[in-house]
DNA sequence: AGCACGCCGACT
DNA sequence: GTCGGCGTGCTC
């Protein structure tokens, strides 16, 4: 029997394996199995599908069954298929998605010193050889690709293999596990419970010690060991060690006197011990009504948009709605953009769902996100996963009901790498393959989204009136120009944004800043000559962090000093322009010299836990004013902030691309909805040098239907989606005339296929990313078309064009339903 | 994506 | 000759 396997591979297509018999009666559909893949290399693969017929090429067998049974559910290999030929990628690249790696060990070359040999005189090493040498007397053992990162050497194997003939050296190819499985000691008692004697004869070795006295107290009553009735609860060493005070010493010598025995004990890492959950809080009547509309439209429907403004008590609506599919059994995917997983969220849901809350996202470790797998895959019951976009991926064994909060949020899609698809219109089918339903969930939904609501595609359910009765905020917009005319503003800060910090911080309340741009200056330029810093490998200029003292690339993360003279001219005269969320930060401070002002970026929430720590320093008002990119716009529901500052709409507003009006209307209503939650009016100040913009004068009236209606109209003039469904052909090469000759005859063919829906070819945006020359072509297809019809044309098409010379030498890759 | 293989120019 | 760089093709 052959089993078709699924490879994290970038390549079309599955490999069929031999199913040695005696696997045959233990393999499924489903299944983890180890394979040799080429001559040296081990992969996990996913048994795909099992059948008889013998292939007409060699085939290798099974090496091994990784688990007695699948940890892939039947559901999930449709919806990787799914994905694979809906995003065109290759059900490879799914995979490698949708697993966490410590499921999916693989084998690693290791080169070892020969010991024996050591360097004989006579033989003479070339350079190359003798770097690799040097290194592997320092380490021994290392890693192929450690060598190559180390020595940035090219073609290292070539090297290996001539020490290896000359015996210098061996190797070895080695699986590599890296999942972890958490272990816990548990400490417990010698005797058995009810046997008062033995007790008593503890208390009897531990009189003389009062520290040890207490740790047997601190375990009896942890343990409930006296309770009657109590069943006994087990008691950490960390846990004991923690309410006991007493050193790890002294529980070492009470093990030794044989009063305490310790074990280890393998546990899973998501379970939140023994929280207490509570009834959640009665509905308004506007909500009950909304949440009745829901459940009637979810009859007729199987998605549902709900339409509302912020601090329409959305959350609560989702609440109830989990726990009605909680008691009918079936699971729950609550998905949300990777910002706003804050505890606020977590510990709400935490408090009603308890241990059938599992949370799911990027910032956890690998390890962390195997043992929540693990956790999913042994269990049938009822269960809530909170999650970003990846968590589509997760073994649901009966999803019931899918909600996606901010529906419209452009963090659902992934753009690189592949697989390239937005989790919201992916867990639409995989509901769809669930018999589950779907709330998206939003306060400026999608152009798309509500275009199908408003077409009876999706149900619609409009929540506008605020929880709390709380007007909206008051939106002013300030006119940069006029400004700068009067000489009214200092540097970016208006003269009416100063006023309106000063007012807030003096009424003692928060302000918000926003500004689209992280670092102190993005323009560095030489005053004399013009010279301006470039990243080496992306065609972009290198901005100016003040902190590191650095230019730095944000593509690449190249980095650079800030040169002292012009590299180009000699002069001491380059200068720094424009402004970052440090340099605003700094010119805040410097304004404001008494308040507390604090930055949130990507530059000062990289790991895990600053981020939280920001918002938990925000929310106790121990910062007045937060400068922040979008980070600052999501999930921040404070009471005391009263005024959110928008330092520069223009880029926003001036992005060069279809969805350009959507992602500013969506961008500033969402700063605004910042500003003054329960019972206090907020005011919201945006910068602009355009402030005749129609989108803003939509944000001023908190008017999202008027900015629908006007956008739609545009979208259906220049045939945008939802009238079309875009594709975006990207072609990447390190040579940047081939890639632009590639693009021409690309573009040229699709044109003869597809006519005026092609637009292109041109250069992105950013035309050059890590040394990778890029063109794109834009395919816009009538939404009524077949997309399979398209896709199958455009594999066809590549097939046809994949030999042609400088095609050959590109990549290819493609963005369905770009964000 | 790796990885091997084979071609070609540079250099002893 | 040998070394190192690089393009090409294959992997069940």
């Amino acid at each position: 029997m052959i089993a078709e396997i699924i490879l994290p591979l970038p390549i079309y297509g599955t490999f069929s394996y031999l199913i040695p018999p005696e696997m045959e009666t233990e393999i499924q559909i489903g299944s983890r199995v180890m394979v040799q893949f080429g001559r040296k290399k081990y992969y996990t693969g996913i048994v795909e599908r099992i059948h008889r017929e013998t292939p007409p090429y060699e085939v290798k067998p099974l090496m091994a069954i990784l688990d007695g049974s699948p940890a892939v559910r039947y559901p999930q290999l449709r919806f990787w298929n799914w994905i694979s030929e809906y995003y065109l990628c290759t059900v490879g690249d799914v995979y490698k998605a949708a697993i966490p790696s410590g499921l999916k060990p693989e084998s690693e070359t290791f080169v070892t010193l020969n010991e024996d040999y050591g360097t004989p005189e006579g033989e003479k090493l070339t350079e190359r050889e003798a770097m690799v040498m040097m290194l592997l007397e320092e380490k021994k053992k290392l890693r192929l690709s450690d060598i190559d990162r180390e020595l940035k050497l090219k073609n290292t194997p070539a090297v290996i293999n001539r020490l290896l003939v000359k015996r210098l050296v061996s190797i070895d190819e080695k699986i590599v596990e890296k999942y972890r499985a958490k272990k816990e000691t548990v400490i417990e008692l010698t005797i058995e419970r009810g046997d008062q004697d033995a007790l008593h004869e503890f208390f009897e070795k531990t009189r003389r010690s009062v520290q040890q006295e207490k740790a047997l107290i601190c375990y009896l009553d942890m343990s409930h060991w006296v309770q009657p009735g109590a069943e006994v609860k087990e008691v950490t060493r960390k846990e004991l060690l923690e309410a006991s005070r007493i050193s790890p010493g002294l529980l070492r010598s009470m093990i030794d006197k044989g009063i305490f025995r310790q074990k280890g004990k393998q546990i899973n890492r998501y379970n939140p011990t023994g929280v207490k959950t509570c009834d959640i809080s009665p509905l308004s009547p506007v909500q009950s009504e909304a949440l009745k509309a829901i459940e009637s439209k979810f009859r007729d429907s199987q998605t549902v948009l709900l339409h509302g403004v912020t601090g329409s008590g959305k959350t609560e609506i989702y609440m109830h709605l989990i726990s009605e599919m909680l008691k009918a059994g079936r699971q729950i995917l609550y998905l949300v953009p990777e910002i706003s997983l804050t505890t606020q969220l977590t510990d709400r849901l935490r408090r009603m769902l308890g241990d059938r809350l599992l949370v799911y996202h990027s910032k956890f470790s690998d390890s962390e996100r195997v043992d929540i797998w693990k956790k999913m895959l042994n269990t049938n019951e009822p269960l809530v996963i909170l999650g970003a976009r990846s968590s589509v991926f997760l073994p649901f064994s009966s999803l019931g009901l899918v909600i996606v909060d901010e529906e419209h949020e452009s963090s659902f899609k992934q753009f690189d790498p592949a697989p390239r698809y937005n989790a919201r219109d992916a867990s639409i089918m995989l509901a769809g393959m669930h018999g589950a339903k779907v709330l998206l969930g939003s306060a400026t939904p999608s152009i798309e989204t509500y275009y199908k609501a408003l077409t009876g595609k999706y149900g619609l359910v409009s929540l506008n009136e605020r929880y709390s009765g709380t007007e909206l905020p008051e939106v002013e917009i300030v006119d940069m120009k006029e400004q700068r005319k009067k000489k009214l503003n200092s540097g970016v800060l208006s003269a009416p944004l100063k006023s309106a910090l000063r007012k807030t911080l003096g009424e003692g309340h928060q302000s918000i800043l926003f500004q689209n741009r992280r670092g102190f200056a993005p323009v560095v330029v030489c005053r004399e000559c013009g010279w301006t810093p470039k990243c080496e490998n992306c065609d972009v200029s290198l901005v100016y962090h003040k902190s590191s003292n650095l230019l730095k690339c944000h593509y690449c993360g190249f980095t650079r000093t800030l040169p002292t003279l012009c590299p180009a001219c000699g002069q001491n005269s380059v200068e720094t322009f424009g402004y970052g969320t440090e340099r605003i930060a700094e010119e805040v401070h410097h304004q404001f010299p008494d308040a507390r002002v604090s930055r949130m970026d990507l530059d000062t929430t990289r790991n895990k836990e600053s981020h939280q720590e920001l918002i938990e320093e925000f929310a106790r008002h121990e910062t007045d004013i937060l400068v922040g990119t979008q980070m600052v716009s999501k999930g921040l529901d404070f009471e005391d902030v009263r005024m959110a500052g928008v330092i520069n709409a223009d880029t926003l507003l001036n992005f060069p691309d279809f969805r350009s009006n959507e992602r500013a209307f969506n961008m500033l209503e969402q700063v605004a909805g910042r500003a003054g939650r329960r019972n206090h009016k907020g005011t919201v100040l945006i910068q602009t040098t355009d402030p005749e913009n129609q989108v803003l004068d939509f944000v001023t009236k908190h008017d999202y239907r008027g900015f629908y209606d006007l956008e739609i109209k545009e979208r259906e003039k220049y045939s945008y989606p939802p009238f079309t469904k875009v594709i975006n052909i990207y072609l990447r090469n390190k040579d940047a005339s081939a890639v632009d000759r590639a693009a021409v005859v690309y573009a040229t063919r699709l044109r003869s296929i597809f006519g005026n829906r092609v637009l292109g070819p041109e250069k992105p945006f950013v035309s050059r990313i890590a040394l990778w020359y890029i063109q794109s072509i834009m395919l816009k297809v009538e939404a009524g078309a077949s997309m399979k019809k398209v896709k199958d044309i455009l594999r066809q098409l590549y097939e046809s064009c994949a030999q042609l010379p400088d095609i050959k030498t590109s990549n290819i890759y493609y963005d369905v339903d770009p964000s």
